[in-house]
DNA sequence: CGGTATCCAAGGGGATACTG
DNA sequence: CAGTATCCCCTTGGATACCG
């Protein structure tokens, strides 16, 4: 039987950070203190936590140069670029919300 | 200055349960039972504080019956229903990676 | 610069028991 | 039936220091 189609793309992206590093990641290849500064408040432990486990689940891929200073490029493979919908989606929702009243009262 | 709409979605649905919650509620009104049963191995205080949390937010409305047995019924808002796109978009990329051999590898 | 290595805090979540 | 009330755990994330 195959699981909810829902449930699986949550396991891929449903944390804190890993949203915001494909929305970033979308606009193309970035460096890790790129990524760092675009994102917010993540300290490095965690971003290179996130970025691991996409990077297992083939959603980017890294690339190390033999440099000094270092650099590492992280890239969206097309499995990663093609949730794409998804974030225009939520884009859209939020956008929409933003400019309602109603959240306000909180 | 506006926040990033997709960080404003996220704020809203990122917890492992509210996205089931709507997928399950999109369907139409739902007794707590139901909702416990069809979202998998939630306790009921976790889905308590989801629903509770979500209401607060104006994304669905909680509905108690006097009657004995109780019964409390849950039912999406239009601003709860208005996140249809976003679940579409996640359910049609999660059948798609299901169908896909990349993944199992893992 | 882009990491590890530790240590620690917070809270979301789980198990169980009890109640209106 | 649909909740509270406790108690506890574990993961995610944060702070700081050090390394190649």
């Amino acid at each position: 039987m195959t699981p909810c189609p829902v449930e699986t793309t949550l396991q891929l992206i449903s944390s804190r950070w890993k949203v915001l590093i494909i929305r970033d990641l979308l606009e193309g290849t970035k460096r890790f203190g790129e990524l760092r500064k675009s994102i917010g408040p993540v300290t490095q432990k965690v971003l290179t936590a996130n970025l691991r486990a996409m990077e297992e689940d083939g959603l980017l891929t890294r690339k190390v140069y033999a440099e000094v200073p270092p650099r590492v490029e992280y890239t969206l493979t097309e499995l990663g670029y093609s949730l794409h919908p998804i974030l225009a989606s939520m884009s859209r929702w939020g956008k929409a919300y933003q400019q309602m009243d109603i959240h306000q009262a909180r």
